[in-house]
DNA sequence: GTCTATAACGAGATAGAC
DNA sequence: GTCTATCTCGTTATAGAC
């Protein structure tokens, strides 16, 4: 069947990546991981590289929404970064971050492999994004952080850590530790009284005062 | 002249990665860049891998010792941020950053390479580490921030950006701007007054409690 | 749609002249 | 130490049988 040997293609091309890294991706591992012929990767897709972004698109497609449900019961900033842990080891046998990962490296000296990258990020970038804005509404915190900002940020820190984690594993759990511990002072400032709101509005004027917003 | 050699080529092997990156990085491409033959990679280094083991390990020693006297100077987390941020310019141009971010993304799947790879890491975050420390001593923050975590966190989030400006010049540059906006939480808690900080430690036996550290 | 066979090429690495 | 020439292998991609 076409439908299926595409969609084998699809997952063998992932598991590929997975296994190999993207280096040693080619047509032969993918069709290996696949149990089909090699010559049908450029039947179906033309070429090894247009199945790579297929298979990235389809993938943190399926991911993505696997976890929008999840984002969309968090109601505090701890909940949110507990979902990321959630999601992170989840990844951790998955792989789908690592795939991304490693097409952003790949990305890098290719133009065409970056648009797709792009594209690929965007799925994670803007629910994240919907999410900050949707918990910090409200908040004193809201004035302070840019939530278009802040959520690309997290998904590039997210997917630095996630390949960090590959060369240094008790490194990786530290350092999601600590990144746990900074969401705390973000509780604490949104908890205070308006004491504490005032010397945050004063913070922000002086700030805004060397450097306009 | 054979030490004169041996420098074309780690030099050309830095410049081969950052034009090419690491997929289309070949003994063929180092000796173009470095001007010289190509046979000279395996009588010099023995391996293509080994010669950009040596490299990565040379060019990051290098900008790292460029680099302490800047962290040594810095008193405030908002300057260890701005530190990172003219690090972060440096980077767009020299590249080395861009060179590490290429070699994590080999590791995944390269054992020799991680072991590489998490030395020359291990590089940048003693010396976060150190500065970390001693800017968070005394303060109400030291007791709530993990520095050794903290610094490898902060490592692979910059590596993590520094992939995503490749995809997004844009998106970074907010992203980075996001990420200095959380400094003036710390700041914040920083300067707060004594009911604040018990606030604060109050916040802190809670968490524990569900959680020892 | 799927296979085998093969063309065309670039890779790592080595032998041997100089 | 540095070069040319070459071996061997894996790669993308295509032609053509089935």
């Amino acid at each position: 069947m076409a439908e299926d040997t595409r969609q084998r293609l699809i997952d063998g091309a992932l598991e590929a990546i997975r296994r190999h890294g993207l280096a040693g991706t080619s047509a032969r591992s993918i069709a290996a991981a696949a149990g089909v012929n090699q010559a049908l990767v450029f039947y179906h897709f033309g070429s090894v590289h247009e199945l790579l972004k297929v298979a990235s698109l389809a993938a943190t497609r399926a991911r993505v929404d696997a976890f929008l449900d999840r984002l969309a019961a968090v109601t505090t900033l701890r909940e949110l970064l507990a979902a990321g842990r959630e999601l992170h080891a989840e990844e951790r046998t998955l792989g789908n971050v690592a795939v991304l990962a490693q097409l952003l490296a790949g990305a890098q000296s290719d133009p065409h492999l970056a648009d797709a990258t792009r594209a690929t990020l965007q799925l994670w970038i803007t629910p994240i994004e919907q999410t900050l804005a949707r918990l910090l509404a409200g908040s004193p915190l809201a004035e302070l952080l840019d939530t278009a900002g802040l959520a690309r940020a997290v998904s590039a820190a997210f997917i630095g850590l996630e390949l960090f984690e590959g060369v240094d594993p008790d490194g990786a759990v530290a350092a999601l530790e600590a990144v746990e511990r900074i969401t705390v002072l973000a509780e604490v400032v949104d908890d205070l009284g308006p004491v504490a709101r005032r010397t945050l509005r004063a913070k922000l004027r002086r700030r805004d005062g060397a450097r306009p917003p």
